[in-house]
This record gives structure tokens, sequence and C-alpha cells, in this order.
DNA sequence: CATGAATGAGGTTTCATTCAT
DNA sequence: TATGAATGAAACCTCATTCAT
């Protein structure tokens, strides 16, 4: 899926440069405030450009919006092509504790920016927002992978294993969304949040034995 | 928690009256377009009343807001009050399985709504925002009751049961969020859902022992 | 034609108060500074509104492009209906005397107005064009009617009755133009404008007899 | 009339090399989409210019529709200087209609930039916009003289010949004027405007003898 | 109490022009 | 000489809120 983005300049390297420029700070600024509470003039001075310069990169605003959102999910998407494959390796599940331990970190990294997509979403034009589904569904496949392994080789007993491996998915989000909930308010620790979930998660598709 | 909403209004009977009529009309039009694109003309228009006089029992465009939230909310806490004290009767097991099976049911009908709910929790005031997060607190406190009984009669084993009335909730949040995020194209049934999920719920905390 | 143009209010008469007024106010600094030139800012502080309740009225500034030329047009228009029925008293080459006399100082009355109309047509929008267009149309038929009776009556010989209409109407225009373009050096005086043109005119169409 | 505009560059013959680059090319872009609503990319790139070249021979965007008029008002020119001598050897009623005959022609084939040139007359600066004028009142002179040896010769009978000079001209831009504003629906065939006209205007002048 | 006309700040986007390379 | 990235003022339009009626 390949959202087109309006340039005036042919220089490819420089587009791209500046986009990642633009996406950077303007994750910053956006996450922090929202999409429509940032506005133009903010946004350049996030970015050290002029309005206009910024306009010469990107057609509209909701193209940095989409921008962001490419930003963080790329992250994501490393999580997905760079270690994914790795847990091939190993039995599926200790392959699925590895799995939910380093995107539950990730998330938590990321975890204003997961709070933010979750809001702004709506606000991308349908070929960007089908293009953030489209990540959405292989983060979920790379779970989903590991959970079908794992019914074949009969560690695990699934039922739909792509609802489960959304599962997986979202109760990562969740991390992300309580802290924004509850702010400082929350004081569960980061650590304990995966172990619980980790067990929770296992122990329904493993027949109820928990780790130790 | 109260959330204080400024009035011109005297007449307490009419106040009320009127927010309810402001709430149940813009609901609906916020659910559909999303709070920042409906205007005061639009909100006015959809609530049989003038601009002037919706200031009458209003402060501000985020007190409507407010009221909406409240509204939907009314929903949920409807379903906490009414029928959780019905569970007692049953079995931990039982009770969890048609607790389940009720809020989740809640949430399909009033899907768009959750949906609006997680997009537009941010554009309250903080104040506001401390009243939803409180319902929410409320409702995965139902769940949590009902586990802690369960645990108390040895029919499930959880960790934190916070954390899994917590799960509870989220993992019925979602049956509304991939319908909106996948629209026409999620052909789940809701029947099916329901079922796959309480099976990976009681699963997680019953030892693995799954529904027949 | 009808040329549909946005309001946000319901009243009526309200509606085509404010219309007048600013479509007689925007005439003047449209008329002066030409239609790009005038911001929206200047053009409410003419109309003594806010730019906010300018567009109550008005959907674009393409409208209020529109509503000036509407009531330019009116101007003429009243030429057309108003007098020409009274012409057909009279022999036909009589009739066209004091129709071109009676055109020809409308046009000198409305001489900046008439320039405007040229340079910006190209500004409206196509329905809005159309309509100017039709009003040319009807001005024109006002002459050619006349030229029509003449010709049966044998007083006038024309080829194109429709080409000799045109032709008076835009020589009329050409009043205009030329003030335009000579500016103060233009010392040309109206009667003998109108004069001349009427001797050129018929002339051209009664076989050579000028006017004494 | 010389209207003096800035250059970066100091060689001469660069200059108006690039200069009559920059006038061909962008009169076709002027014409097609009007002044305003071409940028100086568009403008540039239709010169196969950068946008900062095209400033080393040019001070403002207004100084390129000079150019623009120059160029156009060049071919004009020619029409006056090249044909208008040949005339003279012919008497003034045949010589007349020859000159009417191929402005007319002339107005056909620059006919949208006849009607450019109505309407972004007054984008000029005053000095340029008197140079256009001046070439206009060569035109019209033109035909003045053609009047006079008439009238000389006892052919024509003209009131004020500047006059009548000037109508033929505007009676040429007519033509231009009438395709532009009808558009397809303009089925009239240039042969019979020029042979109508041509009548229309020997009529006035001859005493009302037609053409054959 | 009810109306909706009026306000004006603020939003996004465009574009003529400059200037470092 | 030639390039095009960068600038920032200014354009049109929207909208939450007020207030005279």
């Amino acid at each position: 899926m390949v959202v087109k983005i309006r340039t005036h300049s042919k220089d490819r390297d420089l587009v791209s440069l500046r986009r990642r420029q633009i996406a950077c700070r303007a994750a910053q600024v956006f996450v922090e405030k929202g999409y429509r509470l940032v506005n133009l003039r903010q946004l350049a001075g996030a970015c050290d450009m002029s309005v206009g310069n910024l306009y010469n990169y990107v057609g509209t605003k909701q193209d940095i919006l989409y921008l962001v959102f490419d930003y963080v999910m790329s992250d994501v998407a490393e999580f997905i092509e760079g270690t994914s494959p790795t847990y091939d390796a190993f039995p599926a599940t200790k392959a699925l504790q590895m799995a939910i331990d380093t995107y539950y970190r990730t998330v938590d990294r990321l975890q204003d920016s997961v709070v933010f997509m979750y809001q702004e979403t709506k606000e991308l034009r349908p070929d960007a927002r089908k293009a953030v589904f489209e990540m959405e569904r292989r983060l979920s496949g790379a779970f989903e992978r590991i959970l079908d392994r794992g019914c074949a080789s009969g560690e695990f007993k699934t039922g739909s294993s792509p609802v489960i491996a959304q599962n997986i998915v979202i109760l990562g989000h969740m991390w992300a969304f309580r802290r924004w909930l509850l702010g400082k308010r929350y004081a569960y620790v980061l650590e304990d949040y995966i172990k619980e979930q980790t067990n929770f998660i296992l122990g329904a598709i493993r027949g109820g034995k928990q780790l130790r």
C-alpha cells in the first residue's frame, strides 16, 4: 500500500530527508497536543522550517499526519520484520513469550504514539487509513504465525488464532492506554504487566499451565 | 464525581430536561461525524433549538461533549448497577459468562459510541475526563468482583484480578473497534466472538478447562 | 436563469436586504480596485459588516462578485424592461435614436461598471457567467426588435440584425472603454459621441441618409 | 514608449533572447489560464527555465505580463507597419475593405489573445498600460488614414474619422469576444462576419451603397 | 425563555520573491 | 549563469460564542 503525497521538489533524497524531519518533529507535537490543536505555524516551528517550505514536501496537513503514522508504524514494522523471523528457531511457547515481551516493550517505548494513533486514525484520508490497517494486520499476523506453529506442534490449543493474535496485540496497546487514562496515578510496573499478561495469554491457550 | 456546567436558567427541571434533549440528539451527530466536525449550528439544529438557547443550558461546546459522554455512559452504568447484583446468585463461572455476554452485547449495541469515546475522550476537560475514567473503573470493578468471588471459591486462579477485569472490558471494546477499523470487510458474527473470547478468558483463569 | 447562493439565514427579507447592501458597497470597491485586489477584510469593511457576517449571506467571494454583476445588470435590465416598450409607439428610426440615446447615457452613468464587467466576467462561476450572457442577449434583443420593425416598415435595410444589434450595444460599451483607456486625456463629450454613433449606425442601415 | 524592466544580466543579447523565449511561452499559459491563475513555478516550467533564472531577466511577475502584451502586440504592429502602406496604392474603398479583411483575420488568429488583453490590461503597471494604449492608437490610426484619404477623394463621408476608425477596430475585437462569450454555441462563420461588418461600415460612410 | 444575526480571531494554504549553492 | 529550496505575508473561510430583540 502506497500513499501518494504531493511534493514540489524533484530531489528524491531531499524529499525523504525533509519528510523524515517533518515526521519526527511533528510526531512530538501531535502526540503532545493532538492533531487538531496544532496549527501549521507551530508545526513548521517544530520542524525548523517555514510554513511555506513545509508545503514543498507535503500537500496538506493531513499528509503530515500520515507521515507521523508512517514514522511510528515503521518502528512497529521493524519489530515485525526484524525480530519476528528469529523466533522460528524457538519452540512456539518460548517464541510467543519472547514476541510478547519485545512487542510490549515496543508499545511501552511508543506509548504516547499508540494512544495518539487510536485517537487520530479517524483524521486520516481513507487511503492512508487503509495503509494503517494493513500494518495492524501484519502485526497481528506475526503473532498468528507463532500461534499456528504452536497449534501444529501441539503446544497450543486455540480457537480462532486470528482473534487470539488480535487479543495479544490489543492487550499490548492497553498498557499504553492505562498509563494515558490514569496518568501518574498508574503505578503498575511494565515487567509485572508483561508477566501478568503473558500468563493470561499462555494460560488461555496452553490448557492452563502457567509459567512458573 | 460531578462536572459543573454553567447554565443561564434557574429552573432546575427545565435545565435537566433540555440537557437530556441535547445529550440525546448531540450523541447522534457527534458519533456520526466526530466532535470537531460538528459545529454549533448543526448541533442546535439536531437538538431542535436555536444556538442561543443551547447556550442557556451549557457553557461551552465541550460541555455538550461531556453531556454526550454522560448519556452514553449512563447506559453502561445501567448495565453495571442493574444487572451486576443479580449475578451474585450464580457460581462465579456462570456469572462471569453471563456478565461477559451481557456486556459484549451492550458494546455491540453501542459500538459507534464506544469507538467515539476512545477517540474523543481527549477533547474533554480534565475534570470531565476524570469522570469518564471513574465510570470505566466502576465497570471493570464489576468484573473484578466476580473474579474475586471465583478466586475465593476456588473456581478461578487469577494473577492480578484488576488487570484481568480490564482485559475483559477491553476485549469487549475490541469488538467495536474491529468493526470500525475493518468496515464492511469485517464478517465476524457477534455470537462467535463472544464464545471465542469467553473461552479465551475462562481458559486463562480456570486452568485451561474450556467451555464445552 | 437563477444563480443559487448559499445563506445561513432563513429570513428572506433580511437576506435580500443584506445582499443589496453587499452588492452596492462591494460594487464600489471592486470597480475601483479590481476583484482580486480586494480582500475580504476590505470588503467587509466597505459593507459595514464583519467578515463572518458577510458569510452569512454569501457562500464565497465569487458569490459577492455575482451579486455585484447582478446589481449592475439590474440597472441595465431596467433600461430594457422599463423603456423599451414605450418605443413601440414611434417609427423605428425615431425609436432607435431614442433607444441608443437612453442606452448610451446608461453606459455613461455606469461606465466604470461596464469596464469592470468586461474585465471580471472571467472570474465568475460558469452558471453565473451564463446569467450574464443571458442579460447581454436580452439587451441586444431589445435593439434587434426595433431593427426588425424598421426592416418590416421599409425604414431600414440591414443584413443580419442580430449582428447589428450587437454592434449598437458594443459601440455603447466603447464609450466606457475609451474613457477608461484614455483617462483624463479623453476630452470627448458624450452628446457628440451619441450623435456621431447614431449617425454612423443609421447611415449604415438607412441607406446612407444621415440625421440632419 | 519604452518600459524598463530590471535585469541581472549584462549580456544584452542573452537578455533579449531569454525575454523572447519567456514572452512566447508565457503568452500561451497566460492566455489559457489567466494572469492570476498562473504561478511562477508553472511559468518557469513553461519557459523551460528555473524560477530563479526567470528573475534574472525580469523584475516582477507583472514584467512578464508586459512582455506577453508586447509579444502579442508586435503581431498587430506587423499588420500595421507591414501591410498598411501597401493599401495606399488602392482607392480608399478598396483599401478599407482590404484592411478590414486583413485585420479581422488577424483578430481571428489571435482571438484568445485579444480577449486576454481586454481582461488583463488592468494588471499592467501604468507605464506599461500606456504603451498598450499607444499601440492601440497606432492601430486605429492606420484605419484613420484610409478614412481620411477616402474623405479627401470624396469616396467617404464620415463624421469624426477617429471615432469611426475606433469603431472599425472595436468591431473586429467583438469577433473575438463573441466567440469567448458564447463558446461553442457561437456558430457564425468568419467570412460572413467580415462581409456583414464591411457592409455595415461602408454603408455608414459611403452614403449607403453596399458591396455587391 | 428563545432566537439567530453578528463578531473576529484563527485556521490552512498559496505564491511572488530571494539567495545560497 | 542557473537552480530550486526557502521565506513569510496574506489570502479566503469557519466557527464558538455573545447579545439585542
